[in-house]
DNA sequence: TGTACATCAGTGAACGCGCGTTCACTGATGTAC
DNA sequence: TGTACATCAGTGAACGCGCGTTCACTGATGTAC
């Protein structure tokens, strides 16, 4: 890509200097305001300011352009949960501001959000770019857990422990996008729902498990 | 309706005698498949083997059809979660059975689960069906949860439990459904998660929120 | 420093498609007499 | 019991629309000489 000269220049001429950017950008706007369904290539192109074929000269397709939104997605959800376990403090300080940072994420970038997602069922042939970047998250939340807890929780994998929280933060994610979380002066925030519930979770591992 | 006489007949003819209901079960097959968005009323009434235009004879159109699924989808998740509740055992077998069925409900009922929680951010009118419909549902759940724990829990709103059990309920089932779940030989299934999840926010809940 | 040229990111018109919806209509049904 | 008729659930053709994608093209850019 040519250096692009600096300065706040929004830019406008033949030659766009920015286009793969700003179609990924808008892209991720439109996913936002009216999910994956409702985005459509040529509302991106006309945001940008670019004929609907210029896109062509950047992404192979439609799902081309998705899948590097959930790309980008991917690696913005990854870099802030990495940052905020990072951070100073407790152990367990550290990790609830990783759910927080998880809740915040979602709530700020739906669209990241939907596109990591939804971006794929996609059909069954090797399909590992998805399959590792989910491996790659979990992996991240079993090493917080493990670090956070270093000595274990009785008798139960911590990938256990890992998949609830995980489930439980994605429930209250998607329920709170949905407007379905009761809110409100005296009604508790998701923030407070998911430090509790992690809590409870965390602490409540035992070996009830069937299997 | 015209009374329809009995019998196994599949009926082919000028009048389809039941296509309002045939309708409603198209859709409902063809969200599971293909998702909100990937539902057609072209689709719909081919499937059923009638011509678009026969469906607004019963429906004012595509909104209202998926307004009718998503209803139809909820009375038979709440049916079947009244119904587990209702069964025999203690009370705490009773309510863990109600997460299985909600699970098994997402489960084997995909279209409904997705028309129930998907079928509108609506204009800010009244909309007062869907608060009406979340509002027995969550109803339903935190009446379970007192008349399982009727000692309730020490400084904590049921209703707080209610909302933590529904979203690793609503977590688990959307996570599974997009395949997101590491599922194998020797992995706990989707319901031993919600199994061990449910003990532990119960008996987790303490008075650790914020507000 | 100036000019010819290769490169390639853009244009804009066009395409085929499938969608939701409308319309005037038609044919089956059940009822009144 | 037979016939005329009102009702209304269906048809099928057509509509306007916006979509993703293609194509031959054009104009700006940066480089070689």
């Amino acid at each position: 890509m040519r250096p692009w000269r600096s300065g706040p220049s929004d830019r406008r001429g033949y030659h766009h200097g920015n286009l793969k950017e700003a179609l990924i950008e808008a892209a991720r706007r439109f996913i936002a305001e009216r999910g994956i369904g409702g985005f459509t290539l040529v509302d991106a192109a006309r945001l940008v300011g670019v004929s609907p074929a210029a896109l062509y000269r950047h992404f192979r397709g439609r799902e081309a352009l998705l899948e590097e939104v959930a790309e980008r997605g991917f690696a913005e959800l990854a870099g802030r949960l990495a940052r905020a376990l990072r951070g100073p403090g407790t152990p367990l300080e550290r990790f609830t501001r990783m759910g927080e940072a998880y809740l915040t994420f979602a709530e700020e970038e739906p669209g990241y959000y939907a596109a990591i997602f939804e971006a794929r069922p996609a059909p069954p042939e090797g399909c590992p770019p998805q399959i590792t970047r989910d491996r790659d998250a979990f992996g991240l939340l079993v090493e917080a857990l493990r670090s956070t807890f270093p000595d274990g929780f009785p008798g139960v994998d911590p990938r256990f422990v890992a998949l609830e929280v995980w489930a439980l933060s994605h429930g209250i994610a998607t329920l709170s996008a949905a407007g379905r979380l009761p809110a409100g002066p005296g009604l508790p925030t998701k923030y407070d729902l998911l430090r509790a519930g992690v809590l409870a979770l965390v602490h409540g591992a035992r070996p009830t498990r069937a299997s």
